[in-house]
DNA sequence: ATAATCTGTGGAACGCGTTTCACGGCAAGG
DNA sequence: CCTTGCCGTGAAACGCGTTCCACAGATTAT
């Protein structure tokens, strides 16, 4: 492999000067600088980028922390992350840790070893505490809000709230929630909402680990086994929305007149089923928090909050939606 | 930042004895092994990283290039590259391509300038000649077949087949295929695999460019207001496929009674319709993809196929799903 | 005319871990 | 007793691009 100092001397120049010309610098003669171009073609030259990264101390490269890079909400965020790395000519590196604490361990790691100069954390298990001892190696920005720390989120209380409202608008009193992972920031913030807005909230009424299309028709069979049931259900995602319509369809079930039900996230699977949804621009997220991680502004703690807004399908409303 | 120099002079021992003790060799006597460890904690020293790639002229890093983040049949294979990397102690970057060819472009050049020691390109559009110029400088694993190359792939043409033969079993002659990109490797097959197996197959039959859910929901759109239409429809993706079945119950159309529906992937949207599929193990191809990048196998050229399996729902076959 | 800048160039140090080579000591094999 | 061979250790080179510093010549400002 050929190098600089090889095109130096071939180019009859210094190093300085190769350098000089690979990085656009001005000083350098017209002369020299063809001469070092020519070097370069004829040699066959091609920059090494673990030698730069090692010389600047700057990997140009985000890493990314997230459970499961397949699922829809963060990979729509990656998404995010992945069009603004390009433009900024920035690399990004994925861990999927499935939640694993050990493995959230490693990524941070990464961050002290240097092999990234910053990170977003899409979601985590590890104490926001912990993750912080971190920061003195370099950015970290997470995509929930937490206190005292650079944070790229959406309102997940006042989200809940619009759905929740929504349903109390069209005359629901009994109103049940699906939530992800049950003691999570945004589970918990979901939670609040839930009974700071409801009157009735009966801890059945409360499903929780529902993630997927099928955890969702599992929830709909649950729903159906229930001596007493909601009306309506404000879900942890379109796709567990997705799973309960179709199953109660599949059963002879009508959405919205014996279940009336709103999704989160705004997919276009809500926009297919018609599904009234609290609409999340993740791909906003992913582009917000990346910035933060590569400016210097993550050093005052930014926190962004992004709007969410509800989009009426006709899943909500029996009304509307008889025909 | 303290490094292994500091370390030497704390722990009065060379560099190489502290660098035996870093990677665990077992060349080092237990004293001064010790004093290491104890110069590690006290001067609280941490790998550079970059200096050990630059050093072993290894990465450790595998480039992924795929055209969309967010589409679940790529983050599918994305997933399974996640799970192998991290077993092997390896990382992965993520290049989001859109097709674009100049983008394609970076990604090999990345390989070229040793950011990655090897690259997987889930699907692409330069030519796969251009592609191989650049074998020269690492690994290049393919996720589609094609001749000469390390590829991990699914036969198109008989998965597709699969799929027409269960629609020419349950009776059905008038048979259409949505298709992605027209002219994709992939797509090629499949229409190989509809014109060699199916009798009748006008062009008006052939939906393409359909990759979503959305897509799925126009092209049953766009078949209500043909003529004359098919009566049953292999799709390229259960999104598509649940697309069209969504639009069309919506419109007040029966599947399979109006039309049968065969979807692509396995998904388990394609569980909660009860949607005949033909299941694709994604993750399978990421694993196998990523275990050829790593080994040196690579430089055979081997071509691995990984099976597909028809999943039997109902979508298929109207004497079944008759209620 | 003189001081202060700006251009252009090169030598050498720097970032930092790995690895080759040489060498001394010691134990096992012949 | 001598030769291998294994241990244990360190100096120095290596991988390779960037950048600081010194210096010379050319301008421009005072």
């Amino acid at each position: 492999m050929t190098n600089i100092r090889d095109l130096a001397r071939e180019a009859d120049v210094s190093v300085t000067t190769v350098s000089r010309v690979l990085n656009h610098h001005p000083y350098v003669a017209d002369d020299k600088r063809k001469a070092v171009q020519d070097a370069i073609r004829k040699l066959g030259y091609i920059r090494n980028q673990t030698a730069v990264q090692l010389s600047t101390g700057q990997t140009k490269t985000i890493g990314v922390m997230l459970p499961y890079v397949d699922h829809p909400y963060h990979a729509a965020i990656l998404q995010g992350i992945a069009r603004c790395a390009f433009e900024e000519d920035y690399r990004f590196l994925t861990w999927q840790t499935n939640y694993v604490e050990s493995h959230e361990q490693t990524v941070l790691q990464a961050l002290a070893q240097r092999e990234v100069d910053g990170l977003i954390i899409v979601s985590h298990s590890l104490a926001v505490e912990d993750i912080l001892k971190y920061e003195q190696y370099g950015p970290i920005v997470f995509c929930e809000h937490h206190a005292d720390v650079s944070a790229v989120y959406i309102d997940h209380y006042t989200a809940f709230q619009k759905g929740l409202a929504a349903f109390q608008s069209l005359g629901h009193t009994e109103i049940g929630i699906c939530l992800g992972r049950p003691d999570s920031t945004n589970s918990l913030a979901r939670k609040r909402a839930y009974q700071d807005t409801v009157a009735c909230t009966p801890s059945e009424w409360i499903y929780e680990h529902s993630l997927t299309i099928e955890d969702g028709a599992s929830i709909a069979r649950h729903w159906l086994s229930q001596p007493r049931r909601p009306t309506a259900l404000l879900t942890a995602s379109d796709h567990v929305a997705a799973g309960i319509i179709l199953e109660l369809r599949k059963r002879g079930y009508r959405v919205p007149e014996d279940l009336a039900v709103i999704g989160f996230d705004g997919s276009d699977l809500a926009v297919v089923l018609n599904l009234t949804t609290v609409a999340v621009p993740y791909e906003t997220i992913g582009r917000e928090a990346f910035s933060i991680a590569i400016s210097d502004t993550w050093r005052d703690h930014p926190q962004i909050e992004i709007p969410t807004t509800l989009l009426n399908g006709l899943t909500a409303n029996p009304a509307v939606n008889e025909r």
